[in-house]
DNA sequence: CGTGTTTGACCCGCGC
DNA sequence: GCGCGGGTCAAACACG
């Protein structure tokens, strides 16, 4: 069991690896470890907390933190929490597509690491969550994903059986705020 | 031509 | 107040 029922978890938690036809990963990044791609083992442990450090400790394995919308910029904003949930996976590739259309928004060089860290966005209308992709730099092989924020609409994109799997556990955001 | 990426600038919170 | 680190904007660009 991988998340916990009544959770803040988004909808989207399932993997794929459709990766080389998006990204540009040569191929022989399979050939190096296949064991590695195939399995995708998606061990959540917890982020050190230098790299997340706004996801704050808990006593899982994965993180969920509320997260405060109230910037101070926008006066009649809502105040929901968008709920975070970082989790780690190893896998050689940094795209993990989930079934929802992303756009990247920004691309930061993060401390303590030699990996970019890069911003997503969902592009479906009215659905604004975001991700974090940050590869670790000390183990190249740990992908470090922060979703933030729940969809709202159904997954786009038909495919593997282990989102459909996850995508069938009906994983509902839990407003506890 | 529509859609997504790149990339530097900008902004904001926070610690000193 | 200032610098730093992190998050976002947006114009230019690439690609089907």
């Amino acid at each position: 069991m991988f998340f916990p029922c009544a959770s803040t978890l988004p909808q989207s938690s399932s993997f794929s690896s459709k990766t080389a036809s998006s990204s540009s990963v040569p191929n022989d990044l399979y050939n190096k470890n296949p064991t590695d791609f195939l399995g995708l083992s998606m061990e959540m442990h917890l982020p050190t907390s230098s790299e997340v450090k706004h996801v704050s400790n808990s006593s899982a394995n994965f993180v969920v933190s509320g997260n405060e919308e109230n910037l101070g910029k926008k006066k009649g904003e809502k105040k929901i929490r968008k709920p975070r949930f970082a989790f780690q996976t190893r896998t050689q590739v940094d795209i993990l597509d989930d079934g929802y259309r992303w756009r990247k928004y920004g691309q930061k060089a993060v401390k303590n690491n030699k990996f970019p860290r890069s911003y997503y966005r969902c592009t479906h209308k009215g659905c604004n969550v975001k991700k974090q992709v940050q590869r670790q730099s000390k183990d190249e092989g740990v992908v470090v994903t922060t979703y933030e924020g729940v969809h709202t609409h159904p997954i786009e994109k038909p495919s593997d059986n282990f989102e459909q799997i996850l995508s069938q556990m009906h994983i509902y955001p839990l407003p506890f705020n």
